[in-house]
DNA sequence: TCAAAAGTGTTAGGGATACACCCATGT
DNA sequence: ACATGGGTGTATCCCTAACACTTTTGA
């Protein structure tokens, strides 16, 4: 369909690349009170797989990810953390990766090393909703936001790896201030409370919320947001590290 | 040295092994109020080195780290979990590892798998210190208990994974109770909080801990131990699922 | 009888919960 | 003015920290 070189991802040996050895991604965004996460999808068929990558022979693993994070949302300064290798060989089938391949006009080797059995590395990344512009990567045709409360069915063990990042967020959440990096630079109490509620998935008490993020001295107090709505305009905060 | 047969682990290919993947141990024990690890140690050589093993192609991840980990041990049924992958470039140093085969009587070709860049996977482990046989690996002459405390030098990043284990670990111990591993079946209070405090590094108060830990419905009291000592005989514990 | 260690009780403080009350804002 | 949502105040509860007191054991 395209003039481009082949990638070298698509290479039958995966020369330059660690083998067997892949990251995969499950990035969280936050945008009309919903938590969401970047999958991508493949013309011709109907699968849909989280974001993933290799990491170069000359390459740390943590800037692997780094990079590959940045060429699927364009964003570097982003919170992103490691979270379980999923090492089942179970996780080894390689008809879906044959299907996308092909409907790609690509015809693999029967050793073609995508096809080979992957342990997988998983990250998670929080970033900001409005910065982030999502690219997909040379095999698959989108990388778009999906509402984390109604995924449709994903790759291989794709759901797994999902539903132990999420676990993995909610555990961390109030251990680290990590929840800041999936809102704007700029927000109202209530946006912070949305977003705590949405990920914990439970009702947050809203003034006891309100004194315990103040608390954590963390937050600094800018000019009020005047909404149009017939109500008290609420400040806005912005998050100060120190 | 011994005429038993080169184990496959010395293969130069690595044939049969997931390539460039290892997986790293750090085993707690407790024993005498100290927080111990095991450590492999070898002949001719002043390098010591966590337990490590390789990944079958036919195998799970985590049933790989769990046979690795009876190899060592003897043991089956014991808390094992991932913390943390290590992946950095400054990890390859095909030194050490050229050491210690050349003191085992092995020249080891240039490209040799064992010398080649490995990511590793950490696991760490707590077990009953009284019930482990630590077996040393085809490679290494010995494997035994090291105090936590006054560690030796480690090879390569072996250090760094030790810390990383050890802050997992503190942080996990309140979260889930997992401090029981560590113990024999029976305990005293005493015993219980010693090990707090030692994995904690920090003083507990007494009547306090012991309330928080009945608290929790776990502990089936048993028969008071008469140590000799000139002082109230404790009563002993045990650990209840449910 | 005494010292040492174990078990239990009592009080005070901090944080969270739940509810109430005022304040600002645009209709 | 008034409904709506935002900010703050207050009473209560619970968990923990800190300390005190009692009990048991063997010298």
């Amino acid at each position: 369909m395209s003039n481009q070189p082949i990638p070298e991802e698509i290479s039958p040996d995966g020369a330059g690349f660690l083998p067997g050895l892949a990251i995969d991604f499950v990035i969280f965004g936050f945008h009309q009170n919903q938590l969401k996460i970047l999958l991508l999808s493949y013309r011709n068929t109907d699968l849909l797989a989280l974001p993933a990558g290799f990491i170069q022979e000359t390459e740390n693993l943590n800037d692997a990810a780094r990079r590959v994070l940045a060429e699927r949302t364009g964003l570097y300064d982003i919170f992103l953390e490691q979270f379980y290798v999923f090492g089942d060989r179970s996780r080894h089938d390689p008809a879906p990766m044959r299907a996308i391949m092909e409907a790609k006009g690509i015809v693999p080797d029967e050793n073609h090393w995508l096809l080979r059995r992957f342990v997988s590395v998983g990250y998670y990344a929080l970033i900001d909703f409005t910065k982030a512009v999502p690219i997909p990567d040379p095999l698959s045709d989108s990388c778009e936001w999906y509402d984390l409360a109604s995924l449709p069915a994903l790759m291989l063990d794709h759901q797994t790896i999902v539903q132990k990042a999420l676990e993995t967020l909610r555990t961390d959440l109030d251990r680290k201030l990590i929840g800041f990096n999936l809102l704007s630079d700029t927000f109202t109490m209530a946006d912070l409370q949305c977003l705590y509620e949405t990920i914990l998935d439970q009702p947050l008490h809203r003034s006891g919320f309100q004194r315990k993020m103040l608390s954590l001295g963390i937050l600094e107090r800018l000019d009020k947001k005047f909404s149009g709505g017939a109500h008290k305009a609420p400040y806005l905060y912005r998050f100060v590290s120190n």
